[in-house]
DNA sequence: TTGTGTTTTACGACCTCC
DNA sequence: GGAGGTCGTAAAACACAA
């Protein structure tokens, strides 16, 4: 099940990959339904994120503004863990919501999205409305893998159960591996159709070289950005 | 409208770490 | 043993061409 190619587990435990992981300029390209999003440059996103201080690990060698983009969650100024804050996830206006492009509205087909409904209930999946999506992706773009005080955070911010955010992150972080693996065969077949190895700095030639542990974490973010 | 391909939730199996 | 990781997959939701 485990091939020795990923041997190189991560233990979310650890969070080496966090404190190793530099938030990379925004690629929405997985969410092609949000046009202008995926720019951090607009001032709709650079006014959403700040840097944020309430995470245990820091940006080695750099700051988080250091070229990337910054971050400010409007879920700063909403609950804690201890939960109480007046948020409310369904509450977004048409048309102010940078997601709200695509899809269909949100709330006449999804009466409820907090129960977690599963398979053997009544309907097979829920479809988490963008802004749901937006915050947590937020959240993926500055760490890869959640911590436990953020996860009850979202959960709470987002209406979601804490089950629903770590499933989120794992497909998020699934998705990402996937992209990435299209993008290294892309650019292997492009190695070896031209004499010309590739190029670096092209989306799939960075890597995160801080640390010779950061194996998955270059994998993981190496082609996407 | 419909067929088809892709993306998005959700889960089970299995693994590692504490 | 529990929590959380990956991987593979099911099926709904969605996009889009014909």
């Amino acid at each position: 099940m485990y091939p020795s190619s990923q041997s190189a587990r991560h233990p979310a435990q650890t969070l080496s990959m966090s404190a190793q992981y530099i938030p990379p300029p925004y690629d929405f390209t997985g969410y092609h339904h949000v046009p202008g999003v995926g720019d951090p440059s607009t001032s709709a996103w650079n006014s959403i994120y700040t840097p944020r201080d309430e995470y245990p690990y820091s940006f080695p060698g750099s700051s988080p503004s250091a070229g990337q983009v910054s971050f400010t969650s409007e879920l700063s100024g909403t609950p804690t863990a201890a939960g109480g804050g007046s948020f409310t996830p369904y509450n977004y206006i048409s048309g102010q919501d940078p997601f709200n492009s695509r899809r269909r509205p949100q709330e006449s087909i999804r009466p409820s999205v907090s129960g977690g409904k599963t398979r053997t209930k009544d309907k097979y999946r829920v479809v988490y409305t963008d802004h749901q999506r937006l915050e947590l992706e937020k959240e993926f773009q500055f760490n890869r893998y959640i911590t436990m005080r953020r996860k009850t955070e979202l959960s709470m911010a987002l209406s979601l159960s804490e089950r629903q955010v770590k499933i989120w992150f794992q497909n998020r972080r699934a998705k990402e591996r996937k992209i990435n693996r299209k993008k290294l065969q892309h650019s292997q077949q492009a190695s070896t159709t031209t004499p010309t190895p590739p190029v670096l700095g092209g989306p799939a030639d960075i890597h995160i070289t801080t640390s010779p542990s950061s194996n998955i974490l270059s994998d993981a973010i190496s082609e996407e950005y």
